[in-house]
DNA sequence: TTTTAAGATTAAGATTTCCTCAAAAAAAGA
DNA sequence: TCTTTTTTTGAGGAAATCTTAATCTTAAAA
């Protein structure tokens, strides 16, 4: 069987040692892409699509922290990992908060990286919405791009979405007419279920409502201790 | 939270040790079963179903490497974490062939742990949610939609049923016709069969045979002392 | 037929979950 | 830095859910 080579993208700025991981990938039956700082990285993401991405921390212009969370609004799957010398149990947990799957301290061995990448791509990860790079929806009389996130009123001036009001509207968006649980949420948006994380949830969820207060064929209802439904007539 | 706990199986020889950790996770609000070998490891595995295994590399009798293996032969895809004293290399790519999901090296922060911890039981969480499961019925003029909790007469508006309600009637329509004991429907739903949780059930029978009032075809017959019946013409 | 156990129905309490608003805190942007 | 935006936290209250209790009815057993 001829499997399709993973993709996997490199943000490294020490260019040797960026270069040397990437001829490792490869002899490894990786496609990689290497950018070279956080600026670079984003583009590449945006462009193409990738299986994992590997982010150094410490960058010039854009770290990888930064790089990290943005990657993360965008897609709430993608396996990501951060390479850094900053072993602090708290720059770690920061890792850990952003969504990174791992985080390896340097120096690490390759082999062992290897190892964890394939752990994390042979995963049998069905989710059970398949990861879309689809950013344009209709909702009612409504478009949703979540790409920019914007929420569009038949020919009113469109609605900014913040990051979180936008992740949730597009988990709401996916499971159209369908359930969306509240544990599901919490986990891809919040990446934690408790009780505080839920009371957040509650607040967005009213924010979301009262956008969309403006088309009557779409409400957000509210499945008693499950979660909750976007409706569209 | 609705959200059931998760269940950690824990096999570590050193008692202290364990038992710290155990507490840890419990605080944390996961279920834990802690062996102190890997004989009596294999036994709880067995005997139960973990969503997670942590195991200690070093113990008497079995060491964690041969349970882990024999756990890897009976579910190939439970999470798996190794802990190890023994950072060398070849230990942990040992680990990591005989399909742990990490391996962490002692001494490690145990907030550390607990986020990776949550990383694998989300991204498991998600995989495992297709639940093939039937969720719509006809139950005469009715339709019955389990998973929105809806049930549907006609072209009516659609009554909405909690979720006790909502278990109860899925359970009678999967014995449609025929009897659902008493029993089962307790230790189903309730988790328990006293007279109170059977007191509760006539009082949620009650409910349901009103909602199925519209449909003088559909009724919830009573078998004294044995259970219920959902009746369809 | 009488007695006892099981079930039906309704309503009141208790509990949990959700909603709303507002303020505090944190993060991002200028 | 200061300002603005975003996110979290908290409290009060509303709504939904579940249990318990009280009162009646029906079915089976003696």
């Amino acid at each position: 069987m001829i499997t399709e080579q993973k993709k996997i993208l490199i943000v490294e700025d020490d260019f040797n040692f960026g270069n040397i991981l990437k001829d490792y990938l490869i002899l490894n039956d990786y496609f990689v892409v290497l950018a070279k700082n956080g600026i670079e990285g984003m583009e590449k993401f945006q462009n193409e699509n990738f299986d994992l991405c590997i982010l150094d921390v410490m960058m010039p212009f854009k770290d990888g922290f930064t790089l990290g969370k943005e990657i993360r609004e965008k897609s709430e799957n993608i396996p990501l990992f951060f390479l850094s010398a900053k072993t602090l149990k708290e720059d770690v947990l920061k890792g850990f908060r952003i969504g990174a799957d791992d985080y390896l301290t340097k120096p690490f061995d390759s082999e062992v990286l290897l190892a964890k990448i394939k752990v994390i791509l042979n995963r049998k990860n069905f989710s059970s919405i398949p990861e879309s790079d689809v950013y344009e929806f209709e909702i009612g009389k409504f478009k949703f791009n979540s790409r920019l996130r914007f929420l569009t009123y038949a020919d009113e001036k469109p609605i900014k979405l913040s990051p979180k009001e936008n992740q949730l509207l597009r988990l709401l968006v996916l499971h159209v007419n369908d359930l969306l649980p509240r544990e599901i949420a919490l986990n891809k948006i919040w990446r934690d279920d408790n009780y505080f994380t839920s009371r957040s949830m509650d607040v967005y969820i009213a924010k979301l409502r009262k956008y969309l207060k403006l088309d009557n064929g779409v409400e957000i209802l509210n499945i008693h201790g499950e979660g909750f439904r976007l409706v569209v007539n």
